[in-house]
DNA sequence: CGTACTTTCGGCAAGATCCG
DNA sequence: CGGATCTTGCCGAAAGTACG
């Protein structure tokens, strides 16, 4: 493009670490940025409205003694830094995605081995297999190789849970039976003690009510 | 080692957005 | 509404890399 020379420009070095001149064989940007740390740093990020408003002011003065042209350079220098400002939001905002991104299948992969635990043959987890080049890579290796094994202790470890659950859901049957038990024994007893006292009362008055419950 | 290609960085310009 | 800043695309320069 027709971009002036930057040897024209006064220096950016108030929104930079000093990349205004092209970098020295010897300067990597990446290293000295946190070393030399920028004006705008303290932001994180939004450009607070007053500093906005207070260079406007801070400028007023200088705006009268300034030419056009000397304008033009202080309003592509500003330009500048809010480009540097933006270009560091972008590249925090890409890093904030991938550390989610990574937490994120971090705590898939947590979910799955749960599920696997307690319902192997979910079809989520058919689907995570799928996905999973791990997982697909040792489900189908061969049973000696270590890979193998763990997916047998892994079995042992869901069967062992199984027999847990299974033992007190039988614990629990059983109790429940035996309420049922008694609950049965209770109104036989009131249903034979009705049925003896309508068998009296029916010798003494044949058409009275029942109660038939 | 020279060359072609890619990547990274930063400035510029134009349009969008914010705010007094 | 006007000015300051933000966002975005484009570009050039420098560094890095692959290859003959």
């Amino acid at each position: 493009m027709n971009s002036p020379p930057t040897q024209l420009l006064p220096p950016i070095s108030m929104f930079t670490t000093g990349l205004a001149s092209p970098p020295t064989t010897a300067f990597d940007p990446k290293k000295a940025m946190p070393i030399l740390p920028k004006p705008y740093e303290d932001h994180l990020f939004p450009y607070p409205a007053e500093l906005r408003r207070r260079s406007d002011s801070a400028q007023d003065s200088q705006k009268r003694v300034m030419t056009s042209e000397e304008v033009l350079a202080e309003k592509r220098r500003r330009n500048a830094g809010a480009s540097a400002r933006f270009r560091d939001r972008r590249k925090q905002r890409e890093r904030e995605l991938q550390e989610r991104c990574q937490g994120l299948e971090k705590r898939t992969q947590e979910l799955e081995d749960a599920l696997r635990f307690v319902c192997p043959d979910h079809p989520l987890l058919i689907n995570a297999n799928l996905n999973s080049p791990s997982e697909t890579s040792s489900s189908t290796s061969s049973p000696s190789t270590p890979s193998a094994s763990v997916d047998i202790l892994g079995r042992i470890n869901q069967l062992e849970q199984f027999i847990t659950r299974f033992r007190v859901e039988k614990q629990t049957d059983a109790k429940k039976l035996e309420e049922l038990e008694n609950e049965n024994k209770f109104l036989k007893s009131v249903l034979t003690t009705l049925t003896s006292k309508n068998g009296s009362q029916e010798q003494s008055a044949p058409n009275s009510p029942s109660s038939d419950v």
